[in-house]
DNA sequence: TTGACGAATGAACACTCATTCAGTTTGGGC
DNA sequence: GCCCAAACTGAATGAGTGTTCATTCGTCAA
């Protein structure tokens, strides 16, 4: 009975890599199981370098059964990879719930950044090895990570309707803020000597609302950083507090 | 047998990759002819699924060759990188040359976009691969990146001191401006179905612009862009027309 | 207890590819 | 013309890998 039509509740890019398995709780399990061990050695060391037989070992089970719940070893990287790209759609929106726009946009940005700090390897992934998927994957790759652009695009929207922002290529300006978040990651290994991520977010946030924000905007804004300031780690600036250790000054 | 003081005035990147063949310019000949190929084909196909043969043959050589002038394919690998950064380090400052300060970050940051616009997959090549190599390696292919951020630090240091932009955190404009540099590369599938170079260059340095400038900076920003849509295809807004006509020089 | 069947195993297979090296070609000094 | 060292070649090597499949295991209904 649970077992039936169920399936097609699954995300479409899941269901097209097939299993031989039939219960559908079994193959959930196990592929987490798979997935999890292949994201950090495919992060760690990259996917071609990385043997099935060393995902067998991390995930605790056999090579052949690793087949059984995945036809090829490309398919353990698309399931890697949309496991990853899925926790950016599932934890971005999660935050977004003021009624002041650029408070909205900054929750976005914050969380963002830091959903790809948390999993700073497992970011860089895609960008190392989206290419070595055939082609019709890659495409579900690719429009995962637009749809994720989409709750930020939102995000900016409001801005520019709430006459906050100037009218604004919205879809420029949410490349700008991905390549943002996404550079945590990318650059990180020099970032981190620079700066800490708090001041990287506000750093980036800055530029970019002032640069799109009309007068009315950059009162707003400056009202937002007056009240930041006033009360320094309130419950949206959340997390990070030990994060702040570094200090490496320029 | 005769290594003499030649070896040394080359960059130091390249000397720590040893050579069977002692003739100076013929170790510099082959390896151009080897390392044009294999950036080729890493770029092409990625580092991983490039065979040494894949090289050989594109390069009009003998597999054996090759190992006369790189010990290892990984040392192809470092060169080709190192070749790619080096480019930009060329590159950028050739044109940078106005005594006004918002046009020289402008032609920096437009050389560097188009730069990595002409030689796309290339500039993908580092994101990709450079995990790929020894840790001596890998330090030497960063601090080549870092300095060629310096090149565009300096423009922006030079706003800060002639009063156009406000006391913001150089380093971090600075990655700001490389994301959005790399950024054309990294995104090029989704950007170039929703913009032009033109456009990407123009707007990144918009918002930039307008995000770091002190009113006085405004108004140059300003009276910039009115000189620039005064003489559309100036000598200064290079290229950009014809895009078949490339001429690359190497 | 038995039979049946899906799940799990891991040794074996077929193949790929970086690297080596025994041999061939080239060029220039006598 | 002869010689020799440097440059070059490419077949051979062997370590390593994705994938398969004959076999074993675990469970549960009869």
């Amino acid at each position: 009975m649970k077992k039936e039509g169920k399936t097609s509740r699954m995300r479409a890019g899941r269901a097209i890599v097939k299993s031989q398995v039939s219960d559908a709780a079994l193959v959930t399990k196990r592929r987490e199981q798979i997935v999890t061990a292949a994201i950090e050695l495919f992060a760690g060391q990259g996917y071609e370098r990385t043997t099935m037989l060393d995902i067998a070992r991390k995930a605790g089970v056999s090579v052949g059964l690793i087949y059984q719940y995945a036809q090829t070893k490309e398919d353990v990287l698309f399931l890697s990879l949309i496991s990853v790209l899925e926790s950016y759609k599932q934890e971005i929106p999660r935050r977004v719930e003021s009624a002041d726009p650029v408070e909205s946009l900054w929750s976005a940005i914050d969380a963002y950044v830091r959903i790809i700090d948390r999993r700073r390897s497992a970011a860089l992934l895609s960008y190392r090895s989206t290419k070595s998927l055939p082609r019709p994957q890659r495409r579900i790759v690719m429009q995962l990570e637009v749809d994720t652009n989409d709750l930020i695009a939102a995000r900016v929207r409001d801005c520019v309707a709430a006459g906050l922002f100037r009218d604004i290529d919205v879809e420029l300006a949410v490349y700008q803020i991905v390549l943002h978040a996404h550079g945590w990651a990318l650059k990180h290994w020099r970032l981190a000597q620079v700066t800490t991520i708090e001041k990287y977010i506000a750093n980036g946030f800055d530029l970019l609302t002032r640069g799109a924000a009309t007068p009315a905007g950059l009162l707003a804004y400056q009202r937002f950083l007056a009240e930041r300031r006033a009360i320094p780690a309130s419950t949206t600036l959340v997390g990070g507090r030990k994060r702040g250790a570094r200090k490496i000054r320029k």
